[in-house]
DNA sequence: AGTTCGTTTTA
DNA sequence: AAAACGAAC
């Protein structure tokens, strides 16, 4: 039924072939213009780090490759407004249609997964028990076309894009060595995995340089493999493996399903909390007065903080561009907790440098260590990386690769050398606080910094309701309002051998809340978060944006005929990110009435049908219960 | 079989 | 610290 008809498949976050519904449906509607749009300025302040632009750059020469193979080629398009390119791109071409899937690859749609009363759930268990136990299996994986007609492009020229600088190539080409974007390589990595390292899964997980986790993230997270592909074939070797009773295998499995059920929630919970990475989800956290240091975040990030294993995992960050979960894990612990830096600068540091960066994940991550979710940590309780150390890294190989100037301490120190004899530290080369640093803080000291800061946060808590209360409008607990400030710059990473030396707990700045670091030069500075890029939201008046964009339609496979141009949905709404950002302004105005007043850009007609089964009133109480519900809990 | 004790885990 | 899990009684 192609009869000349020409579409648009728009490429996004699902970089590959097969089990792409959006380039099936093309594929089967005729011919398909298959573009990539460059706009990196519309993720506002989470422009892609260096790692993971030349992750993106590599998987779209891939892409380019197979469309070309099957019978076109990969249009790409430099923009700074994404619906204006396709617009051009339909006009150059005379396109007729427009396929494009979620951004968010999930197993079920959001609005599936739901409690008995409806309701989307607050906790990763439920929502993963839930997940499991649905009666009907996601959708099965799509094979890939076997030909592709292309549309016209002669004239529609591509743009060159450009993902580094001279400055980031030198840096770049050792990545190459390790890894291997495209969705060819992440079919190779996920079967072999699943052949090798998976029945080992459960027993390695917790050695810090294993070598053994799926390597899967960054190819998940531009979608060069579907989950329900990778879901598809771990439940068949989990068939395999019951039917055989290897225990070994079973919980294997069900600890790596696990792991793809937390990447699940993490898109779940920004589905129903579009907010979630930049705001805690429990409501108190707000009035948390998180320390503000840049020489914490310094040293933190060059892995000077005189904690062995922190270091070992910043070094490998920098180095690198990857760290093992439970790794992660520690940084983002000691950042948080030890540190009480504010939990988003972390999460932006991550975001830079993290070769695998997921916007959804480490907000959830983050949120996780940091004990804003209502499953998470617990709020006042303190990691401490020396034990963890000797669970994760137990010989210290790992902390020795990383750190050579340690290298030579002997195992029983290697974690905590601030404990070690002169003799042993002398023997082994370490001069503390000369070439390596004396811990930044004691643990103890930051045990009852944090119980401080609980109370303070708790003290704040209830001024605000009383406030609140009385009608009085409080200013306090106001995240949005005038106590922002601007983040340290940090645009290269500088490796000064100065020692890092303990604050004075006098010195410790405190704010509610903190921008997330702008640390690129790429930003328009000037720019609040909260100047939202609208152009996606129904409301905006901009003529040449297609009003069915943004539709929120409920059903999995939508068409809407406008003006002669059909676009056909699957399941979408419209960029994540940027609805993301969008939304927030939903969430603030339920939650703090009168806080908007002083924000730019909230006023165009916001709320988009955002989960569509669920209206948008719903929507927003339930954001509302959510916060409520849970600002008691973790009071006893 | 049911209880208890110890261990492990903790999104 | 608590809960879930599992082994032992």
């Amino acid at each position: 039924m192609s009869g000349g008809r020409c579409s648009i498949v728009w490429f996004r976050r699902d970089l590959r072939i097969e089990d792409n519904p959006a380039l099936a449906a093309g594929v089967r509607a005729g011919a398909v213009i298959a573009v990539f749009i460059w706009a990196p300025e519309e993720e506002g302040h989470y422009y892609p780090g260096r790692v993971s632009r030349w992750w993106l750059k590599q998987t779209l020469a891939h892409l380019d490759i197979t469309l070309r193979s099957l019978g076109t080629s990969l249009v790409t398009k430099r923009s700074t407004n994404s619906v204006s390119s396709l617009i051009e791109v339909v006009k150059s071409t005379g396109a007729t249609q427009l396929f494009f899937n979620d951004l968010y690859d999930l197993l079920y749609e959001p609005w599936e997964i739901t409690d008995v009363d409806g309701r989307p759930f607050a906790t990763f268990v439920d929502f993963w028990n839930k997940c499991l136990s649905m009666p009907y299996d996601p959708a099965a994986p799509l094979l890939p076309p076997k030909k592709i007609i292309s549309g016209d492009l002669s004239r529609c020229p591509s743009d060159t894009l450009v993902f580094e600088d001279e400055s980031e190539k030198g840096s770049n080409a050792l990545l190459a060595r390790a890894w291997s974007p495209g969705w060819s390589s992440a079919d190779k990595a996920l079967t072999n995995f699943i052949n090798g390292p998976l029945v080992e899964y459960s027993v390695n997980r917790k050695k810090a340089d294993s070598a053994t986790t799926s390597f899967l993230s960054p190819h998940l997270h531009f979608g060069e493999v579907s989950v329900r592909k990778v879901f598809n074939l771990v439940r068949i070797k989990q068939v395999i493996w019951a039917n055989e009773g290897n225990k070994t295998g079973e919980e294997s499995v069900n600890l790596f399903l696990k792991s793809i059920g937390l990447r699940e929630y993490s898109r779940y919970t920004s589905f129903n909390h579009p907010c979630s990475h930049e705001r805690p989800l429990l409501g108190h956290l707000k009035f948390f007065p998180w320390v503000v240091d840049e020489n914490y975040f310094k040293a933190w990030r060059q892995g000077r903080t005189g904690y062995p294993l922190v270091d070992a995992g910043m070094r490998e960050l920098w180095a690198t561009g990857w760290l093992h979960d439970r790794i992660r894990v520690v940084v983002a612990s000691f950042f948080v907790k030890v540190l009480q830096l504010p939990w988003r600068w972390g999460m932006k540091y991550f975001w830079d440098t993290l070769l695998d960066a997921d916007l959804e994940s480490d907000a959830l991550g983050w949120q996780y260590i940091s004990g804003t979710l209502p499953d998470g940590r617990e709020l006042d309780h303190i990691d401490n990386p020396q034990f963890e150390g000797y669970k994760f890294d137990p010989k210290g190989e790992y902390v020795r690769r990383w750190l050579p100037e340690l290298s030579r301490l002997p195992t029983e120190w290697i974690h905590h050398p601030w404990d070690a004899p002169e003799s042993v530290l002398q023997a082994a080369g370490v001069e503390l606080g000369s070439n390596y640093p004396l811990p930044i803080i004691g643990i103890d000291a930051a045990k009852s910094r944090l119980q401080e800061a609980i109370l303070e946060m708790w003290q704040r808590e209830a001024a605000s309701r009383a406030a609140a209360e009385n009608g009085t409008e409080e200013g306090l607990g106001d995240s949005s309002g005038s106590h922002r400030f601007a983040f340290p710059q940090y645009v290269q990473m500088e490796v000064e051998r100065e020692p890092i030396r303990n604050n004075p707990a006098t010195m410790i700045q405190r704010y509610e809340d903190q921008m997330v670091p702008s640390m690129t030069s790429f930003l328009r500075v000037e720019e609040e978060e909260s100047s939202v890029d609208f152009r996606y939201l129904p409301g905006d008046s901009r003529p040449e944006v297609p009003a069915n964009l943004d539709l929120g339609l409920d059903s999995r496979r939508e068409t809407s005929n406008q003006g002669g141009s059909q676009i056909v949905r699957y399941n979408d709404t419209f960029p994540l990110f940027n609805a993301t950002r969008g939304l927030q302004d939903v969430e603030d105005s339920t939650e703090s009435s009168s806080s908007n007043s002083g924000r730019k850009g909230r006023d165009g007609g916001l709320v988009p049908v955002w989960s569509p089964s669920a209206p948008s009133a719903s929507s927003s109480s339930y954001s509302e219960r959510f916060v409520g519900e849970n600002s008691g809990l973790g009071r006893s």
